[in-house]
RNA sequence: AAAGCAGGCCACCUUGUCGCUUUGUGUUUUUUGACAAAGAGGAAAGUCUGGACACCAUAGUGCAGCGUAGCGGGUAACACCCGUCCAUCGCGAGAUGCGGACAAGUGCAACAGAAAGCAAGUACAGUUCGGCUGUAGUGAAAUCAGGUAAACUCUACGCGGUGAAACGCCAUGUAAACCAAUGCUUGAGAGCGGCACGUUCGAUAUUGGAGGGUAGGCGGUUCGAGAAUUCAAGUAAUUGAAUUCCUAGAUAAAUGACAGGGCUAGACAGAAUCCGGCUUAUGGCCUGCUUUUUUU
């Protein structure tokens, strides 16, 4: 597995989108919020989310997408696990800092680890 | 030099590594992987306007409603642009536009005045003896072709609706629903945007076909009122000709991250069918001009 983070590993159908944020589990480590669905049926796939409630500018929601995809896309070992994930940045602010939001990012998956090995 | 006016240009740059989207090359059963090229804006924004395009009838007629408004020109079109007159503002460079019509009708008008229309009338003079005419007096204006249309109104010109989630196709495909043809009687009702006209369709039967909803894919979709350069016409907006170029095309939505250098900071801000404009947000540079002051 590389660093890459291709098209097909991108969540896109709007059903899965709905069951995972209906069914799934979720967990905050803030500013992020998790949501997952663990299911050895499914490839893994990931989503970036910014609400336009918090981010009125588009520059910013793209910009915040942008950041936690390139923080995820570090992370080989997810690539592997059978997961639906969504990956939702809930501050009003602070993008400048992406130290932070790298260091949320990486705690949240750290904790989404030993879900995934409990299971 | 300071303050100001107008116009134009740029939108941090650059090297390396990793990553994203599209296209091409070539490999492979296919996928993956490889290499190469290209990859956000002047406002992409607000959605305020004018079109193209698509469907509803080839988008019709009258009324209503809405928009525009000196004059001339430009344009696919416009509420936009150019020229020019006028008015207002500014010492000025310049800026702004609420600039059609009050010889159709209705309305409105501070103060003054008898009176600013339906009711009156002071003084003097003239007189064809009629409140007929003139002068004085108030006022911007006095019985009249005064003012006012960011008052109703009138005139001229323009305007049908919906909006890329339009629309066309593929695949999946259960039912009374959908479509076509034939037949039949009443023409209920529907398209139809506010009304009327007009026009198209139109209930139940038979036969044939495969439609709608939901999820998915392809097209529409980026070659265009296109860009650059030169020449010509025009005061200009703009137009014509020649040559060259192809310049985002995503779809839970592609442009980012890290490190170094220049100068350490680098604004507003992210395409979503496509063009013309307007408006708003915003960093910097340049050019011309105006006024004031100083020096020669």
């Amino acid at each position: 597995m590389s660093t890459k983070l291709p098209k097909q590993v991108k969540l896109k159908s709007e059903k899965q989108i709905t069951l995972l944020f209906k069914e799934g589990k979720s967990f905050t480590a803030y500013p992020l919020r998790f949501h997952y669905i663990i299911n050895a049926k499914l490839d893994s796939k990931v989503l970036f989310s910014a609400p336009k409630r918090l981010f009125k500018k588009a520059v910013d929601r793209n910009r915040a997408k942008r950041i936690l995809r390139e923080g995820y896309r570090k992370h080989e070992r997810f690539k592997e696990y059978s997961i639906h994930l969504a990956i939702s940045y809930l501050a009003t602010s602070d993008l400048e800092q992406t130290d932070k939001i790298t260091a949320a990012l990486n705690k949240g998956l750290s904790e989404l680890d030993s879900h995934f090995k409990v299971r």
